[in-house]
DNA sequence: ACCACAATTGATCAGATGGTCAAGCGTGTG
DNA sequence: CACACGCTTGACCATCTGATCAATTGTGGT
């Protein structure tokens, strides 16, 4: 559900071609990752035509504006963003299936860092394009995933702390190792691109998980 | 070690005035508010100038620059980023030191978020006029830190897990309440305001950290 | 070969926006 | 009081940049 103005299908379907799909393509991925580090508003539509190897006049030929091309990118980057957090189900043991979530996410995070930044920026500014996604799409999501966790608090489980912060916690450990590669690499030099180093941050995510699932709870508020 | 064209201080002293000096908090307050949501280039001058009270003529007058009042903003907001790490040091408990500065971050994180998002959002752009305090105040800050934690390794007190992932993980959890606000508070309708629902995110950093630093040392890597 | 339509181009526009300038106003200090 | 200097203003400029348009070229289907 993203915001926007759709245009209605035009009443000829257009003819979709070999170099007018292939244009679009090489569209979207050099808009990706142009959004991706400088925002809609820092980016120049002639860069991203540029990157793609057309003409800005060629480029607006097949997104009108630039904010629909935005939009095409936000669109076809969602399902990517979501699907790891679908994968989480019931019929799982919930070690296993937080672990793989997290695996997903962090090699999601090392595979199409774009996709971290892009939603990262967009939810920064007050998310104006995704308040819809995130009002429903993703929130009918988050809670059935919460409701999951919080059965498998019931039957003892999981450890008692409130799910959704689970899931916060999660996202951003993942996240950030995209989101700030910059200053991960500037601070240790390496890259989740480093196996070694993707697994050391694997393993510190598991066991902060493991902490919080499935820990001991504690009672003093002090202690750690 | 900020990035910039810094000119060099005018033979003439400024003569500090009250209104001038009162001017100069407005617009920086404003600034921060405003590139902290939708960055440098999503930002225009007038609308600082206005959130401030003043016309845009006369906040140049303040500011030479939009680049210069950007870089002020980050300047007067560094040191509020960077407090609670020098908080940490060896003549505390380990688990003590670690909860403080966890609770330090999301106070910062709840009372101050605009910090927060300005520098995930420099950060993101990579840091164009961050990479020399992270190449330098920061890199050495952490280095220092990340020397202590070996330290509390080495003496047993301190779990396994490679130091930097640990602090990068408290970032994450902690920030990642002021950065995604609006995605948290979309799925949750809680915010750190809240003080049951910030006590509840902090207990469950600290049972994250626990299991970071102080659980018992993983062998098997699918394990969690 | 021809036709329709997709693809591409260069010229051009229009609005937004950062920044300048010259002039006037206010105020504290000598 | 008057001078200096900080403060404030409105008019104006220059550029950047998203978008339009008319015209030309390429191409697949019949």
């Amino acid at each position: 559900m993203l915001a926007g103005t759709d245009s209605p299908q035009p009443a000829t379907a257009p003819r979709t071609t070999a170099t007018g799909e292939a244009n679009r393509e090489r569209i979207l991925d050099a808009a990706l990752a142009r959004f991706a580090r400088t925002g809609l508003n820092g980016t120049r539509i002639d860069e991203i035509a540029a990157d793609a190897g057309l003409s800005k006049t060629n480029l607006l030929y097949y997104f009108r504006t630039k904010n629909a091309l935005y939009l095409a990118v936000l669109r076809r980057t969602l399902e990517m963003w979501l699907e790891p957090l679908r994968q989480i189900d019931a019929g799982r043991d919930p070690q296993a299936a937080l672990a793989q979530y997290v695996t997903r996410k962090l090699e999601a995070a090392r595979d199409c860092p774009e996709a971290s930044r892009l939603f990262a920026l967009e939810i920064m500014r007050g998310a104006p394009m995704l308040s819809g996604v995130i009002a429903s799409d993703l929130k009918d999501l988050v809670d059935a995933k919460v409701a999951l966790l919080r059965c498998w608090q019931k039957e003892g489980r999981l450890g008692v702390h409130e799910p959704h912060h689970l899931l916060f916690h999660i996202w951003a450990m993942t996240q950030h190792y995209a989101d700030f590669a910059v200053q991960v690499e500037g601070l240790t030099g390496r890259t989740l691109d480093d196996p070694a180093f993707f697994e050391q941050a694997r393993q510190a995510i598991l066991a902060a998980i493991s902490g919080m699932a499935f820990g001991v709870p504690k009672d003093q508020g002090n202690r750690i």
